[in-house]
DNA sequence: TATTTATATCAACAAATGTTGATGCAATAA
DNA sequence: TTATTGCATCAACATTTGTTGATATAAATA
């Protein structure tokens, strides 16, 4: 592993395990054993580790997200290929998943309104998709905006899971049961 | 209102807006349009403002929650309950609930040790809730660890909606929606 | 060989931030 | 009246923290 290899896998962990501000430079430097300034080789700015790491996975989880979208699939099998996405992304890189659930409110303007502007417009897009379930009678009848924030909070725990444990995951499994949960919750 | 009444208000809702690390004690003064000493008239330290806030809400929570824990209700009815729980303090005090689900990341040892026992302890009692509801029929089979981190997920959102905003809010409807998602989850 | 690239070293600064001490003043309670 | 309580004022300090500049060295590349 190269050292810019290792600077990036030691921040990301980092930030995910004390938070990006309470993560200072001075720990990422001990943590790779370099001096403070050597932490510099790689980036711009503090700020700059955050957004770069931060918006290479939104894109990557946007453009994946409109592709099922766009898609033919029925509304109940949309969601199935949503939570799937979600899974595996988490599930490969949950230290990345971790910024997109915690550690965008630490993005600074323009950026913050950037982020929570992709945001919403994913949260519409699931909730149209809710809607257009239950006119259809795939879905019961319910409050979409609750259903929607509820169905992704569901998976938006994922991260915490996997991240920083070595636990060997069951990637379908896990997709298996969060798909059920969703769809059937509980009840028998 | 009394100043010390002013005092608690913004630090809360300074806390929730930009988180508690984020948030200096000069944004506090300034907020309630005093000098940064005068802070100090209320608190010892600002860790303490945060352990405060959190432990009192913390330790109301988790008594309600063994009242229910111990009663005689049947799983279905115990989850039901932890859920209208949820519901009442989130809608009546979300600025609180938001400490309880965010900002304990900000304690320090051994406060924060003591916080994610505790978590780790209802957690606990919540999935032997869904074990026994499964081995009583009332519940499908399912992976309960999965389970309760998708159920508990999903009333953790709700302070998001409700913290800030002057929404109008029936609390009832609420609980509902989220009885309904967690028991039945989208399907027909 | 010449040169670019990746990484290391050291010192230092400016700004942000939590915290303190000493003091004043007015209202309330004893 | 006296003592306490709640709140305000001002100046100052010690740390923490992000960031820079100038330079060195060894390996990779041209």
């Amino acid at each position: 592993m190269t050292k810019r290899e290792e600077f990036i896998a030691q921040s990301l962990k980092l930030i995910h395990q004390k938070g990006f501000k309470a993560t200072t430079i001075r720990d990422i430097a001990e943590s790779m054993d370099c001096d403070v300034a050597n932490v510099y080789n790689y980036i711009d700015s503090k700020q700059g580790l955050l957004e770069s790491h931060l918006f290479a996975i939104n894109s990557e989880f946007h453009e994946n997200v409109d592709q099922i979208i766009k898609s033919s699939y029925a509304p109940i099998d949309k969601i199935k290929k949503l939570i799937s996405l979600y899974v595996e992304i988490t599930v490969t890189r949950p230290l990345e998943a971790s910024l997109l659930v915690n550690e965008w409110r630490s993005l600074k303007e323009p950026k913050l309104s950037e982020f929570i502007k992709a945001r919403e417009s994913f949260e519409r897009k699931v909730k149209k998709i809710i809607i257009e379930g239950i006119k259809e009678g795939a879905f019961r009848q319910m409050n979409p905006e609750l259903a929607t924030y509820s169905l992704l909070s569901c998976v938006r725990w994922l991260f915490n899971k996997y991240a920083g444990k070595k636990v060997k995951v069951n990637k379908v499994e896990v997709e298996k049961e969060l798909v059920e949960f969703v769809l059937s919750g509980l009840s028998n």
